[in-house]
This record gives structure tokens, C-alpha cells and sequence, in this order.
DNA sequence: CCGATATAGTTCAACTTTCAAGAATGAGTC
DNA sequence: GACTCATTCTTGAAAGTTGAACTATATCGG
């Protein structure tokens, strides 16, 4: 399958950035997730899905909306909110206008678990990144991660009409 | 928990940079899982083991060792390399020298499979960040992931040995 | 050699993610 | 309105991950 030509394989010097990105990006995740997983009880996605909804307007978004903005599939966002309302941090309410619809609301004890939360976060997240950093570099990063994105961002322009290209 | 001072939240600019990097690497990532699923049936993280025993002499390496150089647990490595002994791609062999150690050894199978997707995944790679990228930028990269992975490893020097500090 | 402790790897149960249906509602067309 | 197709979200089963418990072997200090 593919073509058949030999493809450009990595440099020397691309090799080592790609491990060194596979490596560094890797640990930080779980970092992280063990960080959050051991004073919040949630893996690094479920608090970032909260996050999400503290910033919405009424703490609230439709379920496709929060599934599109975390980067998940709705199948498993569906099962992420059913286990943040087992902990009475997320609740789910209906949409007047689309009944087929869904809200996911941030809870007041949601609220709250996320108050008590977000210090220890931003910190291991600082001391992980941005305390290590330069000005220059943290510059270069928000760029590099931005080229990053355009390539793959799925909202691409026309990304899904190829043929109008 | 923790300190009760009030934690250095993140500038408006690290906040961008920090959700930059977010979704960049959750594309970058799902990106390679959904490729290497698609061509090779397995993800990423599978892929990569296959890799890094295809380097190591007589394409072996003791499980302790794979896990440390994949950076998963132990545990997770037993799973997934019964999954890719089924697939006929990985075999076990036990250790002379030591009675408790196993080998993953990667079979002609394994190194076929990998032969057959590797031009497909460095193109992958390509695209998504070196062809877009500047050779500068690249470098930049590189020292930055490199500065966060110091600052994670677990083998920070005497990290196992704090009371020696 | 013995006992205590450490290490290698596996296994189990709980949890999370994925993938392929499926139920319900909405929207466009005649 | 009825038909068709799209969209929203959920469900259930299979696969993957985690953390702790467990087995077996090795190592260390007497």
C-alpha cells in the first residue's frame, strides 16, 4: 500500500528530536496524570473536561461541544460524564431546543474540587514546563506547537472537501 | 494538601502556549495511533516496542529493560506484549543467567511488519512536523524537549536517594 | 546454609477507551 | 405529512491500562 518509493527517512538530528519529543511529551503526560489521579481521583482528561465547563458560559456545554474541544470521541465522552456525575462533580440536563441534545453542567461540588485543584496543577504544570524554560523558548514552544496543530488540525480549510481543492 | 500560598498562576501567554501544546500533541498523537492502526493494526505504543527491539542486539531485550526504554510499567508491558506474541510478531524466551528474567524477541514476522510500515510512518512523522518546521525551529524543539525531560526524569541524579541531598 | 529482603515478571480486579450498533430527534424533499 | 438521510447521544462488548497482590528467583548478611 503507499507508494513505492523509498520514502526521506530522519536525519540524525531529526531522530533525536523525535525521541527526545516522544520522550519528554510522554513523561509530562504522566506526570500529570498521576499527579491529578492522586490528589483529585481523576485522570489529566477528566479534569481538563471539567475545566472546560467551568469556563463555559453557565458552566455548561452541549456534549458534542465539549467532545470536539477535548479532542474526544463522543462515545467516550458519554462515558467520561457518566462517571464525573457518578461523583456528583458533573450533571447532565437536557436541551430545550434540540431534544436530542444534552447539557454537560459543572456541579458545585465540581466547582469546588477544582478550587482545591487547580493550584497543585498549575504548579506541577510550571514546575514541569514554564519554570524551566526561558521566555524565548516558551515563545518558540507556543509557535512550534502551532505549526504543529495547522498540520493536523482537522478543521483544516476545506479538510473535508478535498475535491474543491 | 500542600501549601496554603497562593500558587503563581499562568500568564495570558503561558496559558496560550500551554494549550497550544496540548492540542497540538493530542493531534499529533490520535494522528499516528489512527495510522498505525489503520496500516499496521496495532497503535503507537506497539509499534514503537517493535522498534526498539528491532535495534537492540539479536532484536532482544530483557522486559524490564523494554518497559524502561518504552517508559510503561511492567505490567502493561506483559499485556501488550502477549497481544503482539499472538500476533506472531513478538516471542518470549526465558533467560539462562537468570531464572526469573523473560526476552521479547522480535520474530521475522515482527521485523517484516515493520519493514513493511516504516516508510509509511516516518512519512507520517514527516508531514506532521519536520517537513513543517524550519531546520532552526527543529532545533529548538529539540533543546526545549529535552529541558522538559530533565525535569521529569525519574533518574534525576540520586532521584531514588533524596535523604542524600 | 539460612533468613530476610529485593527484583523480575505475571495476574487479577477495577477502570478507561474504542468500535460498532442502536434509539431518538431533526431537516430536507416531494 | 411521509420518506430519507443526517445528527445527537448512548450502549455494550472487546481491548487496553492501572495498581496492587502474587510467584518465583536472586542477593545479601550473617
Amino acid at each position: 500500500m503507499g507508494d513505492m518509493t523509498e520514502p526521506r527517512w530522519l536525519s540524525d538530528e531529526e531522530q533525536h528530536v523525535w525521541r527526545a519529543y516522544l520522550h519528554a511529551t510522554t513523561l509530562l503526560e504522566d506526570h500529570l496524570d498521576r499527579q491529578l489521579q492522586r490528589d483529585a481521583g481523576m485522570p489529566h482528561i477528566y479534569y481538563g473536561l471539567l475545566v472546560q465547563l467551568s469556563q463555559a458560559p453557565r458552566r455548561r456545554l452541549r456534549m458534542t461541544e465539549l467532545a470536539k474541544s477535548a479532542k474526544i470521541t463522543r462515545s467516550r465522552l458519554s462515558h467520561a460524564i457518566a462517571r464525573l456525575e457518578k461523583n456528583g462533580w458533573v450533571r447532565r440536563e437536557t436541551c430545550a431546543s434540540d431534544k436530542r441534545g444534552q447539557f454537560a453542567r459543572l456541579t458545585d461540588e465540581g466547582t469546588e474540587v477544582l478550587r482545591q485543584n487547580a493550584p497543585g496543577h498549575v504548579t506541577a504544570v510550571r514546575q514541569a514546563l514554564f519554570d524551566r524554560l526561558s521566555a524565548e523558548q516558551v515563545q518558540q514552544l507556543g509557535t512550534i506547537m502551532r505549526v504543529m496543530a495547522e498540520g493536523l488540525e482537522p478543521q483544516g480549510p476545506d479538510a473535508d472537501l478535498p475535491w474543491l481543492r
